[in-house]
DNA sequence: TGTATATATAAGCAAATAATTATATAATGA
DNA sequence: TCATTATATAATTATTTGCTTATATATACA
């Protein structure tokens, strides 16, 4: 089933990660879109360095990964993470968020900046 | 597979419940045992409010139950709580804390408190 | 080379969290 | 009925968190 169960330590630093609806939202998405910052300031209707900052806090424990792309930077859940069986178990779980980033396409959004 | 999927919001609130090392052990230990207040007090070396304060919010949102046996009171995880299936998804892959109540036995304290 | 755009980072602050200490409640047993 | 034990609750405090505003960096493009 799993390799080995994750330590309860290494457990609960990830589901306080996870345990914010801004940040477990984004790495539903990253779980199967890239993304870049300016399409999650869109989409959360927050500020620029308050996404920046969550993005931080989940790239620090490598649950995501950054990748620019000439002016952008594209943010990707890292797949080769030790705790990434885990997080998917959880993810799994919840409700599919594609249509969220189905309004930036509507509104243009999504293709002005990426 | 899952009925229908957990709402993000309350998923991101069990999430945070169960990002904290002590609750997730509890919660842990509390799914395949009862245990009273005074055994994690011992177990967690920590004081007996911080522990009742831990139990009440895993309490308000329902993940686990108290039931009284005369001077003590028994904490169990609510297997009918409308998240347990989410929850107990992620305690699958956390290892076993058997031997933290082994610890209780052995020195005696699980017998005299409950 | 200068300006605009995308992003990161730092500093500051208010709200939330998790502990402590002190006190209240409830059951047990002499 | 009184002392003891188990637990809850309230008040206080220190720490952490998540935002804001301001600023820095890096790329693109005219």
């Amino acid at each position: 089933m799993f390799k080995t169960a994750v330590e309860m330590e290494k457990a609960a630093m990830i589901l306080k990660l996870l345990g914010d609806k801004t940040r477990l939202t984004m790495v539903k998405i990253l779980d199967s879109h890239d993304c870049c910052v300016c399409e999650f300031v869109e989409i959360f209707k927050m500020s620029q360095p308050a996404i920046s900052q969550h993005l931080r806090k989940l790239k620090d424990v490598g649950l995501v990964k950054e990748e620019r792309r000439g002016q952008w930077i594209f943010y990707s859940v890292n797949k080769n993470n030790a705790y990434y069986s885990f997080v998917a178990e959880i993810l799994k779980q919840l409700p599919d968020q594609d249509e969220k980033l189905k309004v930036l396409e509507e509104n243009g959004t999504r293709m002005t900046c990426c």
